[in-house]
DNA sequence: TTGACAAGTGGAGACTGTCTCCATATTTTG
DNA sequence: CAAAATATGGAGACAGTCTCCACTTGTCAA
């Protein structure tokens, strides 16, 4: 696994343009909530022939990876910190309460991990595998210190992420993601020897 | 809640045959794991015109919560027996386990479980509903009997669920997915007070 | 039985959204 | 500055979905 920013070859300039007015049009329009715009329309009012963006990204998912590749790498940057400045076990707890917290007001990428994570296939779900290894790193670390059980790996807590990433709309959602994490918080803590 | 098999109106008796044969088609079809056919030629293979199909079937969900109709229903009942059969505690054990081990084998009704519950909407997720009741059930009668905490809800336990039959086709489901449940279930225990 | 009315049928074709193709335009390079 | 490489846009081919209605089939009262 190398770098992945700094990949490969170097766009032409206004490749380059009209890749990002992609993106930050896509980032608006998220953000007001607007999901099933025809692709063909959004190409237009992103400014852009439909042949563009198509070859930017040829799926709604390239495309809502992209907008969301930026707010995942900072959540695994966060894990990352916690981690230093944490016991293993509160740095664990820390982060999945944040995940929920920062789903519960970001609709897109909930929706978008909710897509990622399901299609386990290499290349588009890149961002899911990130948020899985930080996850690991996590769990490693508290099982070290012998404060969680050791039988459940990351795959079983992605598992259950994505239940919650899944059911971004529902009227109940804020209180029953809580309740999954603190379910498996409490699932994962030792039982006493 | 009233009735919902003996609902309303008697089809004629064209209408129910060609109902069956759709359904028995579908069931045919998902149990070969195909999932994805054309709608229109699907009313081909049944036998059927494209606007019978439309007429039984406004939508694949609506096609494929028919199928699995009876196998949920089925489910349900069994918790029913494990709930008169065995302590509280253990009949919702029982009931969990036995519901991934049954996905396991039924890649069909995971996936249409993912989808009815993806879709909290009324007349459509009748399935879904049936299955949060039973649970909400399940967890009512262990919670009295003092067994297990009382500050989760069916809906915390359904959004887990939703996450296991969300990854159905993922490579390590079967050891997530347990483990899902082992998390839900060492969460659920009561600390000692 | 039968006639008349209700219920149901099927499939042509309208419609909607996706995606490809390539003549043309822009950028880079030597 | 010309040639080569790279990128563009949008018309139109395509693939599914779903509607509509002239026609068939079933039901039931007489």
């Amino acid at each position: 696994m190398g770098p992945h920013v700094t990949d490969a070859k170097p766009l032409r300039a206004d490749a380059r343009r009209n890749r990002d007015a992609l993106i930050a049009k896509a980032r608006e329009l998220f953000a007001g909530g607007c999901f099933n715009l025809r692709f063909d329309d959004f190409a237009k009012l992103a400014g852009v022939g439909t042949g563009t963006l198509y070859r930017h990204f040829p799926t709604r998912e390239a495309l809502a990876e992209a907008v969301y590749r930026e707010e995942l790498t900072a959540m695994c940057d966060r894990a990352h910190e916690l981690q230093v400045t944490l016991p293993a076990d509160e740095a664990l707890e820390s982060f999945l309460r944040g995940f929920v917290d920062h789903l519960h007001s970001h609709e897109g990428l909930a929706r978008t991990l909710a897509t990622l994570m399901a299609t386990q296939s290499g290349a588009l779900a890149e961002g899911a595998q990130a948020l899985g290894q930080v996850i690991d790193d996590l769990l490693a670390a508290a099982v070290a210190t012998g404060t969680i059980r050791d039988d459940v790996g990351a795959g079983t807590v992605m598992m259950a992420l994505h239940g919650i990433c899944a059911a971004y709309d529902h009227p109940t959602y804020r209180t029953d993601a809580d309740g999954v994490i603190t379910l498996v918080l409490a699932g994962l803590r030792r039982t006493a020897p």
